[in-house]
DNA sequence: TTGTATTCTTGAGGTAGATCAAAACCATAG
DNA sequence: CTATGGTTTTGATCTACCTCAAGAATACAA
């Protein structure tokens, strides 16, 4: 039997299976010997615990391995909303450059585990790999364009506009990393759903029920099937055509 | 009379009264030369034209030089919303990184004038200057953390608070840029703050009524005058402490 | 000047979602 | 198994904001 050491459970994105979710693609050999100095260290988060509290110092952003995260804000006078929720293949703390402190909390809904890359590192790297910076660029800038489309569902659409569209989102994104197209667990409470979708818990299970009743979903907790995802889209593209 | 010419008016960051706005701080000399080069061109566009379209091709970002901008997201459906207005000294265009065309419309307000940086160039100077590349990257920071407080506004402040908050982030702002403290012009119509704050115009309306009615500020159409900042703080900050 | 279009204000009434409350459901520990 | 605490559902009522509507103020053009 040879002992597991150390250096051989070391970090190394380039045999990854999460790579092509947080790495640029097509990188030589040389380059992928650099991007693997990317990970300073692994670290576990339970369920429950923050990975970073808002105002914490910043030092790195974190790709998720496994788990579930919800990110949260938080005003002067303590009214907190979620501002998203990140899956495996997802990074996380892009928020905490701009000041050096984070600006929100990032706290596990299971037990988790993330790749500390420090940004000191990532920025020096992204130096000589041109590619590692362009995708930094884009990561950012896919972090804008999400948040755009979440101003977007909080300042013009009902309340069963913005669960369908939550749902529709959810499940893409967890069929992009190979998951059912249909079946999901919940990750999040109602009342986290209802924070995240500027709703009241009672609403978010109100319109779960109305879903139900319409045949469009199955749920039984956290446990949830889409029936008619077309029936979902049509709820999201329902303004009013007349006029 | 020494005719001007091309070369004579030709852009320059180094000597610019905006730069630390735009611009990292404390460059050497042979960096600012650099810097120099980001800007390929100025561009003016007059009021209400579209500085770049929803799913135009991204090549550039732009630095605001006069003027003042709304930017607005579409939903299939056509519902759109303003997701942020932006002033002389900020950054625009960063939504089209990620797809490589414009997740938003930018549409000039009033008369402007934009530094148009290609992001290529930004990219390659970044490779080059340690500075600039921090930069960047704390530009793209911002525009999350704004964001972020965009979602927290829509997500879990009434209509009064919404407005009380714009109105202190707007004079802030402005602040910041040499202008009063107390007193400002609205760039937009009650429409254009209704659909940023996720309300309607009526309602917009009869909250600056019930402003000046309490004697907070004094309104006169685009006019504006604040005359207890401290009040208009303590609306944002009033969500009910018992409990 | 007058006319027209746009923006803004104010009122009256309706409604989506909040709030309050109770009961059902579920998970976990003992 | 029961007990406990957190979550979810559902009902009844309330309210903040929307909708509809009309008029006033403003800007601009002829």
């Amino acid at each position: 039997m040879i002992p597991i050491t150390p250096s051989a459970i070391k970090v190394a994105c380039s045999n990854c299976n999460l790579r092509e979710l947080c790495m640029p693609m097509g990188l030589s050999e040389h380059d992928l010997d650099k991007i693997d100095e990317l990970v300073a260290s692994r670290k576990k988060i339970k369920k429950g615990e923050f990975l970073f509290q808002s105002g914490s110092p910043f030092k790195s952003i974190y790709a998720i391995r496994t788990g579930f995260f919800k990110t949260s804000v938080t005003t002067e006078d303590g009214r907190d909303q979620v501002s998203g929720f990140q899956m495996a293949g997802e990074i996380i703390g892009l928020d905490g450059i701009v000041n050096d402190h984070h600006a929100c909390d990032a706290i596990a809904l299971e037990d988790a585990e993330v790749c500390v890359m420090p940004f000191e590192r990532i920025e020096k790297i992204s130096m000589e790999v041109k590619s590692l910076q362009h995708h930094v660029h884009k990561i950012m800038s896919r972090e804008i364009v999400r948040e755009n489309s979440v101003i977007l569902l909080l300042g013009s659409m009902k309340a069963e506009e913005r669960l369908a569209a939550f749902l529709l989102n959810l499940v893409q994104r967890l069929h992009a990393r190979g998951f059912s197209q249909s079946e999901l667990v919940l990750r999040m409470t109602r009342e986290e759903i209802g924070s995240f979708l500027g709703l009241k818990l009672e609403t978010v299970s109100r319109a779960f029920s109305k879903f139900a009743e319409d045949g469009i979903i199955e749920v039984k907790q956290r446990n949830l099937k889409i029936i008619k995802p077309d029936a979902l889209k049509q709820i999201v593209n329902s303004q009013d055509k007349c006029i």
